[in-house]
DNA sequence: ATGAAGTGGAGAAGCTGTCTCCACTTGGAG
DNA sequence: CTCCAAGTGGAGACAGCTTCTCCACTTCAT
């Protein structure tokens, strides 16, 4: 039995500030500040998350975790009753701010660089953070604050990309459920040449890009290097298998 | 310690003939055939295998493939000393056929099309069938063999591409290590959405492949439709997530 | 009929993860 | 300085998953 209380309710309040949650037994005053070496070893272990997850994945052990902020595991058990308490609360800022991103592209008043924008923000965000990758993309993590930005954030990727359309300005098959899907794969990407060449993904997304012109003469050139052959070749030799 | 034997020597003849290989302990006479009962299990467990493996990648375990097969996990093991061993055997034949892709593309009199049919019969082989394309990409298992298929590709794959640049059918700043890279991530975003729509991947290959002339009037119009927002939504949330 | 060949599946052995427990250490109030 | 609630570390319980072994039993083919 991994969590050991039933879940009920919803999982997440609007902003929980992410430094008052997680306190965990005898919490009978949950205003009490913590005493300073363990508010410091709090702090510790909320870095090493970060960086181990953004980093690596979610994957990533509590051991590890704990080895990386310098402490033991049964403190960070003591602060974060479970693994996805402490995933939740590191990253509702990073799924808040993903959410956000649509909005400020549907202001730009021009559709083609809106919806361009949103798209190289997007992958921006998510190829440098694994993490957060795997929480939106996967949602083993999370559910409800994923679940809530993806809904908030479809109506606005559709009128971008529609908006963009009646402009003439991106060709008229291309539907908004294409959007999302196009980021997933291009920052699966970039998770994958990570290592070799962290950017290579925006010459994919640029050449994509060209091809959803409904048509153009010359091309916007490529932003990037291509992978040489052998970091082609490193890149698919390391590539972590999952399976044995 | 898994593999009971030193691996010694190159693990791959030329062309194993794959009905001959496999036998195991007292193996004094490697010609003699199998008793009746005996083979019949071994094609069992071959299709078995090559059917889940297809299908869900190979991270599948030995005992679901017994399972599938209608045979004790003994069995499988008296018949393939590892999982390894297994799995080559089942993957020669297609490792091999994805190497002559390239050649045959060379073939084509014209270079556009050549390139273009190279991408698509790639992808499509590797879209199909999730074990072989982790073999090549992950190359967990069968390292020598997917080794010697990428040496014999490359500089296929290379010509293919200058030749069409040389005949201004395809962008100056195309390298020809985007081509493998590019179809590794088509056929990620295959994998991701063969439940809702095993073809979707056709939609952006062509987008791609839009991108990737050095200018164009007009578009060549997406194959097939793109996925519903329900279908999108049904596969982010049913990707499996690896981890907890 | 007989024994060599073949079988199934329980379970050994190994890994990797989450989470608990408790003997010990430490901060800070008095 | 004293003292104890608060905090700690990390061994290890427990669960889940593999791959692979072993051997009492069954079956085939001579």
């Amino acid at each position: 039995m991994a969590p050991p209380e039933g879940d009920a309710g919803p999982r997440f309040a609007a902003h929980p500030a992410s430094s008052a949650a997680g306190c965990r037994e005898g919490c009978a005053d949950p205003a009490r500040p913590l005493r300073r070496d363990a508010e410091r070893n709090r702090q510790r272990i909320l870095k090493a998350a970060s960086e181990v997850f953004t980093e690596c994945g979610l994957e990533v052990s509590l051991d590890e975790v704990a080895r990386q902020a310098g402490v033991g595991v049964g403190t960070v058990y003591r602060r974060f009753r479970t693994k996805e308490e402490l995933v939740e609360a590191l990253f509702v800022d990073r799924v808040d701010a993903i959410a956000a991103v649509a909005e400020r592209a549907a202001e730009d008043p021009d559709p083609w660089t809106g919806l361009v924008s949103f798209m190289e923000q997007m992958a921006e965000m998510l190829a440098g953070d694994l993490g957060l990758r795997q929480m939106l993309m996967f949602a083993t993590y999370g559910r409800d604050q994923v679940a809530y930005a993806r809904q908030r954030n479809a109506p606005l990727i559709e009128k971008l990309v529609e908006r963009a359309q009646a402009a003439g300005q991106v060709r008229s098959d291309l539907r908004f459920t294409d959007v999302p899907f196009i980021i997933f794969v291009l920052t699966e990407a970039a998770q994958i040449a990570r290592h070799a060449r962290p950017d290579v993904w925006r010459r994919y997304l640029a050449l994509i890009i060209d091809g959803m012109r409904p048509e153009r003469e010359g091309l916007t050139p490529l932003p990037v290097p291509a992978l040489l052959p052998d970091e082609l070749e490193r890149t698919m030799r390391l590539h972590a298998p999952r399976h044995r």
